[in-house]
DNA sequence: CTCGATCGTTCGACTTGACGAACACTCTAC
DNA sequence: GTAGAGTGTTCGTCAAGTCGAACGATCGAG
């Protein structure tokens, strides 16, 4: 069982107006800074209705939080989670498995993801948000990692650190490739 | 060229297309999973409209990716640490080594370790402070990690998070045990 | 108490995203 | 050659999300 749930605008509507507290603006001035009518974000917090990618975009904007945090829950502080577990969330393909392990508190901002890759199609990354840093540890095989214009060929037990906001890329190079990836956003 | 912050509606479209040729299914058969038009999801494809909450989910669910896959790309380079390298600042004993590989900035709190442990004494920990989250991420071997009072067995590839202001404990049990720990403090 | 400002909600009008059929195209089989 | 099944695209229609204004509620100053 992957996603049991629909959408998660009951989640995210939570978000929002923890968020909104958070920082201790008005719903009002929140919509204002996101250029939206206040009657819709009014809507949002309320969980009803069926946001737009631009109308979410601009909210995670305006509160200043990375866009992650409002359709990612938060996750217990204690935790286990095994290597042969079903994916709570994870992104598979052929060649490339990356679960998402510890996803950022609202306050600390960062999400920690083993990854697992084959040799085979390398996985490039848009720009994420300004500040973001990403840090990699490889647990084993070999892999092309950091930014599409200068990536670092690293091995087992390497340490690479890069920005998260220019394209980047994540290339095994070995079968069995595993690695542990923290991103982080700094406000 | 290079917005600052626009809606990653770019992004999605090519991460939609990446993952739906990645499972080698037609447009067609992803819009029928999905329950939307594939005139929708053709649109989205090109680059143009502003999906909906509900049609992004619907897509996630189909292409079986977490849904931040579409909307939060993964990672990319500045720093590298070569396995090799002589530690800047590491702990060492006979049978536990761990490296800082970063350190945390004072706004965020968080350090990153690289640990080389084997089976002897337990590396104990005295409660670090108050707030303070360790998350442990097994390369490779099996180890005891986790509070004193209830450490918990992971073998490579488990993850384990649990409170750092109290007792803990990291015990490798098999030779040539691997792990990267993240520390962070929330305030 | 009254006025004013700010809070969040509700309402009708407009804009726009989603739907589904028809479309052009490619490839294969007969 | 033609017919069929597959691909992804375009277009008119309808439903739904968004907008802006008006609304009642709350709080503080005079």
């Amino acid at each position: 069982m992957t996603e049991p749930s629909g959408p998660p605008i009951a989640a995210i509507a939570a978000a929002l107006q923890q968020e909104r507290r958070r920082i201790g603006l008005s719903l009002a001035e929140v919509a204002r800074r996101a250029g939206i009518a206040k009657s819709t974000l009014s809507g949002l917090e309320a969980g009803t209705g069926n946001p737009s990618l631009e109308t979410l975009w601009a909210l995670s904007s305006a509160l200043e939080v990375p866009f992650s945090l409002l359709v990612d829950p938060p996750r217990p502080v204690v935790q286990v989670i095994r290597a042969g577990d079903g994916p709570a969330l994870s992104s598979e393909s052929a060649d490339y498995v990356a679960t998402l392990l510890s996803a950022s508190p609202a306050a600390t901002r960062r999400d920690i993801y083993a990854i697992s890759a084959q040799p085979g199609e390398p996985r490039r990354s848009d720009p994420h948000l300004p500040g973001t840093v990403e840090h990699v540890v490889l647990s084993a095989g070999r892999a092309l990692v950091g930014p599409t214009s200068d990536p670092v060929e690293v091995t087992a037990g390497d340490y690479v650190a890069y920005p998260g906001d220019v394209p980047h890329v994540f290339e095994a190079i070995e079968p069995g490739t595993a690695a542990v990836l923290v991103s982080e956003h700094r406000a």
